[in-house]
DNA sequence: CGTCCCCTTGAATGAAGTCAATACGCGTGG
DNA sequence: CCACGCGTATTGACTTCATTCAAGGGGACG
């Protein structure tokens, strides 16, 4: 395959598969200018970082709004004491900024956890699909709402889950997340995270992450071998996570702006 | 004094203190028209609840955006276990529900705390708002970043804070968001809280959430009396709590934005 | 005057953190 | 090829922090 086909300029290969826009269908059928539209945008300015690079730091103004277009990153924030919290995990196919052209600054930094290829979206390049695509300004929305709800769930599970419940909860988000923009594989999916990093998130020890990591494993709930994470029975691990994927809002609710119905 | 008149239906009379244009204005300046059109909105349909009503529900599909004019509410979420997490507080001048017009139901619910009252905006109430009144838009824009920011503040605060600092954390953040719509009165504030409430927001239980105010009273960094919260020494709150008022974003960001200056 | 809600306290238990040592896998350079 | 170093995972012993349970106190209100 000789090379990258992205963007309007398609020479009748088949395209790429683009993450926001796999995702963006779940919740409205774009039509295939919007498609072309979210393509040329998303190509037009790439940038790669290697794993644990600082993509935007706090107290950055950034001028772009990052979307991921492959590998993982996180938002984080640091305390004065050194104490790390991973606030989100940004998959291929998430906007990090949308905040980007109203606050002064950034408050919280985002890292690569993996080699990360992003694209830089300029304002321009997003008022215009705003202005001229509807149904994707629509489905912009509704990746920003599902993120904050994501954030919301993540303040429950820090609150109220014990370290199992936590674990497993946030094993059940990823899953489904990456199912989302198709990177999963049967029962199996990416799992980058060290257990360093998967108690940053969840606010547990890393010591603590590995113990509650074998209670999963002795439960048969979880596989984590060579960075891939299998999920046998994931409706066993979502019980015990008590895991509603509600607030991922995945029920293509955007059904009456679909491009091609009445 | 007669005559502080704003707004274009000027009668005359003094006009009622309104805590959502009191806290746009930390962002941007807003012209009298700006103004009264907030006015008008926010006036149009006003319902009132009791102490400890739901506002929304879980499922619902409400049809309004909530404007708390007074008193306050929270956004939480129950597990199957019956655990609750408070997710956020709302005091007055907040919007609850941005997402009601695109995400297809409620993922949560909101009560109120105290007696409650909230005006009730329309889409077409608010579409006008947002096509007439570019700076009144672009300040509803910071105020949902900053409600974001917030809600990621919080998983800092459940994930990385102990008991005393997450208090001492939360103490802050609602004095300073007072503070900003006018409700403080010197080193004092309402708090209408109960520790049980306090323990759902802080993910603690009610019994430490007792023994850790003791704690914070015996510094003499807070007290707490017939339901007012007086923070003597501020700054020695924010020291211990790690609290960085950088993620409300109060610096009047949106000056370029001022009706009134160049 | 009792009842309900909220706050307070003590004692016992349990969950998660810390510290420190060890093991494992992998790439690099000798 | 092997030794070394480094990052990551694992383990055990111990400590600390927070929860649970249970009981008592105080004020507001019918």
């Amino acid at each position: 395959m000789r090379d990258a086909c992205i963007g309007l300029t398609c020479t009748g290969e088949e395209p790429l598969p683009n993450p926001l826009i796999e995702k963006l269908t779940h919740f409205v059928k774009l039509a295939s200018d919007d498609e072309a539209m979210i393509r040329r945008v998303s190509a037009e300015r790439v940038r790669n970082f290697g794993a644990r690079e600082d993509i935007v730091r706090e107290g950055d103004k950034p001028q772009y709004i990052n979307l991921i277009l492959s590998g993982w990153a996180c938002r984080y924030k640091v305390l004065e004491d050194g104490r790390r919290q991973v606030i989100a995990f940004f998959l291929p196919g998430d906007l990090c900024d949308l905040n980007v052209f109203v606050l002064r600054q950034m408050d919280h930094s985002i890292g690569a956890i993996t080699a990360v290829s992003v694209s830089e979206i300029s304002r321009g390049g997003f008022d215009e699909l705003m202005l001229a695509h509807p149904r994707v300004t629509q489905a912009l929305w509704w990746e920003a709402l599902v993120a904050m709800a994501t954030q919301r769930e993540w303040a429950v599970n820090l609150g109220q889950r014990d370290a199992a419940e936590r674990m497993a909860h946030l094993f059940c988000e990823l899953f489904v997340r990456l199912r989302t923009v198709g990177l999963t594989r049967g029962h199996s999916c990416d799992m980058p995270l060290t257990q360093a990093e998967l108690g940053e998130a969840t606010g547990l020890s890393a010591v603590h992450v590995n113990r509650t990591l074998q209670e999963l494993r002795a439960l048969g709930l979880v596989v984590l071998k060579d960075r891939t994470l299998t999920v046998p029975r994931f409706e066993a691990l979502a019980r015990i996570a008590m895991f509603n994927a509600n607030y991922l809002h995945l029920e293509r609710e955007g059904r009456h702006l679909d491009a091609n119905e009445p």
